[in-house]
DNA sequence: ATAAAGTATGAGAACGTTCTCGATAAGCGC
DNA sequence: GCGCTTATCGAGAACGTTCTCATACTTTAT
């Protein structure tokens, strides 16, 4: 209660100059070891705490570094945070959080009132439909470096799992196991991995002779219900599809929803292969195959990107693709 | 690039002085309406943005609040969070987001690093075995919310499901249902709901004169993995139960992979009830009987609350309980 | 006409740091 | 001893706001 300690008080405490507690504190070059020592004692005698919005306004850095993605409740951007937030940590920043719930307007609104003074670098994963006044911040010369869902119209440093060969991957692994005609649930279609990950799928069939129907690609939202709706429409095709890659996991499990509905065979009349591996994968029955994504590294690659940014300006960009790992489950056994 | 925009440039630019200025933009009583519009448009104009540090050094107030939890990766927790920041973007806060792994020397670590001064209140749902050294905070006169996972000997405000009258509920459905030796699988000891929907189930059982059994109590970690091993234990036991209560559908989960791997069949043999309603109850198959926990209200008013704590000092504590709501699906029919 | 009250503004201190510059003292080689 | 470097420290400005106090000009009441 009452007033803080300050460096100040430490100061007159030990009868010497803020200066040198600052620098005492800050173990720079110029203070000597025993003034260093005694400083540190009374700090922590006296339990101070540094003022972090006083050193970010003396030092033009605040050590926050903000985080703009849809939501959290998921397994994957909670598990990237959880990876940005290992990074963070380490490096004593703290992680303001801002959720757009995939709202571009909420997206643009938190944009525009973002303090850039308050934040020393940004890590996003932009909305579907984004609006994309991310330039802007850029320009202003605060270091951004985008994560998963990225937009391919801005220049600099990004971060995601291998969209196009994953899903190049799953569906070979599908085409291996002899299923021959293969749809794809797809998510909003303005979303750039949504697009990668429908090349891989293309690029899996054509090496294969497989045929690429048009209504085999559904694109609709990333909710377990939107997977469940696709499948039920997948069902109602003029050809009916023996298997179906989904672009995420939820999907996939609502489209399986969907199959058991109608009693379909899982695996045995219609395989099913997903993305990410969320633990709901192996808690469904059958349990889903899926391409793993990397979601914790991801996490902790983008922050470790960003600190780069951070201390060199001009810093050259730089795109990580980390792949993600197929695993086989019940959902693709014939 | 070069620099932000400070209100220096805009009294520059208007000829008037920072002081009109400041208030301008804080639209207090003693500003002319025409200088107001001025200075707005100008701000505009030359897209000012406020400098949060500078502010809050002036004002002694940070507008950041932080978040101190165990982990985000799971649905109870990010949806807590979730709406949390409903209420924060709504008041023009800022979040910052602390892990702690629910390791009690990672919590003891971001409470003594962490700036007073850059905070203006604390969320916090503390780890297991908490050293709880958060009367330190409340002593240095910032206001604390705790929710969830609350301490039982700090005494400031508290949001929490009902967690005594959940268990019961939950318990006294197992018995309607013809149930009569009913397990609990619980979580780790020293936590104050584990203890609250301990005594929830026993209390219903001693209202239905069935017998409280030492080995069909089984305390562990929160992970489906402690689920599962829970119930291999509980099905060696001597008289070996025909329901079981565990403390969260996670656990719940857990031990129904573990009896179906035994070929129990889950309902008829042995039924099954969870507590918070996670998304994966209805995945499992059979779906999971749960009691739902309220977890975005949760979120939302712990926020309103630590609010009123901000905005008027020494505001009386309060304890907030919201009541869940039993969702019957088909581990528990017989 | 005069005092009182209200309106709108400016000057400058304050918030708690860091940073730049200069001062002092000690140690060193010659 | 003399200059030179090195080590250590202090004084005071600066960061971008808000806040307090003073001031000037209006309006209103008497």
């Amino acid at each position: 209660m009452g007033h803080l300690i300050t460096i100040k008080d430490i100061a007159k405490f030990l009868n010497i100059s803020v200066a040198t507690v600052s620098r005492a504190l800050r173990d720079t070059y110029d203070v000597n070891q025993d003034t260093k020592a005694k400083v540190l004692e009374v700090a922590a005698q006296l339990n101070y705490k540094p003022n972090f919005n006083a050193r970010g306004l003396a030092k033009g850095r605040s050590h926050n570094i903000g985080i703009i993605l849809p939501w959290i409740t998921n397994y994957y951007f909670s598990t990237v945070i959880t990876g940005i937030q290992e990074i963070a940590y380490e490096k004593g920043y703290n992680i303001i959080l801002f959720l757009t719930s995939d709202s571009p307007e909420r997206e643009l609104s938190i944009i525009q009132n973002l303090s850039i003074a308050n934040i020393d670098g940004l890590l996003v994963s932009i909305s579907s439909y984004s609006s994309g006044h991310f330039q802007d911040i850029i320009n202003e010369g605060i270091p951004i470096v985008f994560f998963d869902r990225v937009p391919n119209n801005i220049l600099t440093s990004k971060v995601m799992q291998n969209d196009f060969h994953g899903a190049f991957e799953a569906v070979e692994h599908l085409i291996e196991n002899g299923y021959k005609k293969i749809a794809h649930i797809a998510g909003p279609r303005d979303l750039s991995f949504t697009e990668k990950r429908l090349q891989g799928y293309i690029a899996a069939l054509q090496k294969y002779n497989l045929p690429v129907r048009e209504e085999w690609v559904i694109y609709s939202g990333f909710s377990q219900e939107c997977g469940e709706n696709d499948a039920y429409q997948l069902l109602k095709c003029e050809e009916i599809p023996d298997a179906i890659f989904a672009v995420n996991d939820r999907k996939a499990i609502g489209s399986m929803m969907a199959l058991k509905s109608k009693n379909i065979l899982i695996g045995k009349e219609i395989g099913v292969v997903g993305f990410t591996n969320d633990p709901a994968s192996t808690i469904i029955s059958p349990t889903l195959t899926t391409m793993a994504e990397p979601a914790f590294d991801i996490g902790k690659k983008s922050c470790e990107l960003l600190f780069k940014h951070i201390k060199k300006k001009n810093f050259i960009f730089e795109e990580v693709i980390i792949p993600g790992k197929l695993i086989i489950r019940e959902s693709t056994i014939h």
